[in-house]
RNA sequence: CGGGGCGUAGCUCAGUCUGGUAGAGUGCCUGCUUUGGGAGCAGGAAGCCGGAGGUUCGAAUCCUCUCGCCCCGACCA
């Protein structure tokens, strides 16, 4: 992508109403733009990094066994109503009226739905288990949205759900996603750590919250220190071995690590060594939940068993704040001069700097540089626009793309390029072969 | 939902107390000079001062209502 052709509408000043680090960063780098209180629109930059988000979070679903589906924004309020949760839910569902008068809601969730969805069609124990996933918006009229879209109200959720004949089945299944979150936090170069945790209005007795230390989260957390050294999973993880998954939870789930509202001092004290005790807060990227039949039960998802007994499936739902993980990479990702993204998830892996665009020189170096990039399949944004060397420094500083390389005619004169890291900030000058051969392998 | 704050140029803000008809920096456009870490000079465009009503000869400024946004807390993924 040619700069100069890119929509890409950087800010030099921070806009006021930007606090923390990940909100100020994706303003200024021109990746989102607020359409109104927790709402926003997610312009070229930022869209791509959603995009590289959601194809980790997928690619993971998919290897763990579970099948993507989609399901609409808008649902009916009769299956909330026979859940209990049309009054539950309260003022943060947002309830809509069409012109027939029908009662509906844009979606928080999708628990009833899926449960409905999977009663119409699944009769039998020979059906299960099934695991089922969307990557689809969701709604929650927040009494506070803040933080960009770290606490948006419409934002991009991940949500699993599992159905089981028994519980050890749906522990299985949890066991599947528990594992399967590991692996995509880890892709996304993220320390996630398995807290236990509320259910909350979800429901269910066995909840697991994934987060991510940082200092601007809005969770207390309480945990081990030794957490953060845990060595993060591969990509040989066998889904098919349920010792060996059990194993892998069992391991994640050793030390002492509780969200606020599971946290026992005591236990606290008893189970960590003082110099391992780590208080703090967190972002929350991550919420697993086994719930039994509280949503089977009430929607009639039963099926029948090999003694012809009918027995309410036992379900779990697993979620992904997806959107939210852009702000959450960004505040665990950066520095004073910008945002500086994993390689996973980099909106373009390299950012190719023309430092003198009138030159015919420099141009013929970049233009070469930039077709045989393209041609080997890398992504990369060519700054090919008339701006200062600094300021195009400072943009790409801003952006965080992985790699620079950089074009001038000083270097140009004597055969080489400068290939910049933008974590670290390592630069070597090397010839353009060399560089190439370095994004290319 | 309690408490606080803010809406003036694309962005960051001054001007509001004490009413007299709109400012700065930055960004944008033009030209010249520059060109390896957000350049210099000169010229230029750009705002029904969030909206409605009121007071007044006159309102960005005072009064009333309203809409929007932000922060702290409670709540929540």
């Amino acid at each position: 992508m040619r700069r100069s052709a890119y929509f890409l509408p950087t800010l030099k000043e921070t806009p006021a109403e930007a606090q923390i680090v990940s909100h100020r960063l994706m303003l200024r780098a021109g990746m989102i733009r607020q359409a109104s209180a927790g709402i926003y629109s997610w312009l070229p930059l930022g869209f791509r990094v959603l995009k590289n988000i959601e194809r980790i979070v997928r690619e993971e679903q998919d290897a763990a066994g579970c099948q993507e589906i989609l399901m609409p924004t808008i649902q009916s309020a009769d299956l909330w109503k026979q859940s209990g949760r049309y009054e539950d839910y309260g003022k943060e569902m947002l309830r809509i009226e069409d012109r027939h008068g029908r009662e509906m809601l844009y979606g928080p969730t999708n628990e009833e739905l899926i449960t409905d969805i999977f009663k119409s069609a699944v009769k039998s124990y020979r059906d299960l288990p099934k695991l089922l996933y969307h990557i689809q918006w969701k709604f929650r009229d927040e009494v506070r949205p803040r933080f960009g879209i770290m606490r948006g109200r419409e934002f991009l959720m991940k949500d699993s759900y599992s159905f089981d004949l028994d519980y050890e089945g749906a522990r299985e299944a949890y066991n599947k996603m528990f594992v399967a979150y590991l692996r995509t936090f880890a892709r996304m170069d993220l320390k996630a750590i398995p807290m236990e945790a509320d259910t909350g209005p979800i429901g269910g007795n066995l909840s697991h919250e994934f987060i991510i230390l940082a200092d601007t989260g809005e969770s207390e957390v309480h945990c081990n220190r030794d957490f953060v050294d845990f060595d993060v999973l591969g990509s040989d993880v066998e889904y098919r071995d349920v010792e060996g998954l059990a194993k892998i939870v069992d391991h994640f789930t050793s030390l002492y690590a509780r969200t606020d509202e599971k946290h026992d001092a005591a236990e606290f004290e008893r189970r960590v060594p003082e110099d391992r005790r780590h208080v703090g807060r967190g972002i929350e990227v991550g919420h697993i939940f086994y719930f039994g039949d509280k949503y089977s039960e009430p929607l009639g998802a039963f099926v029948t068993k090999p003694d012809d007994s009918q027995v309410a499936v036992h379900m779990g739902s697993y979620g992904i704040g997806v959107s939210r993980l852009a702000g959450a990479i960004i505040e665990a990702s950066h520095d004073d001069a910008g945002i500086v993204w994993p390689e996973a998830v980099a909106p373009f892996k390299v950012g190719l700097i023309n430092l003198k665009a009138g030159d015919a020189d420099c141009t013929r170096v970049c233009e070469e540089i930039y077709g045989r990039l393209r041609g080997a399949g890398i992504e990369v944004l060519y700054d090919d626009s008339e701006e200062r060397g600094g300021a195009k420094f400072a943009e790409m500083d801003l952006i965080g793309l992985p790699w620079q390389l950089v074009v001038g005619p000083r270097g140009v004169k004597q055969g080489v390029v400068e290939l910049k890291q933008r974590r670290g900030g390592d630069r070597q000058e090397l010839s353009s072969e060399s560089a190439l051969a370095r994004l290319t392998a």
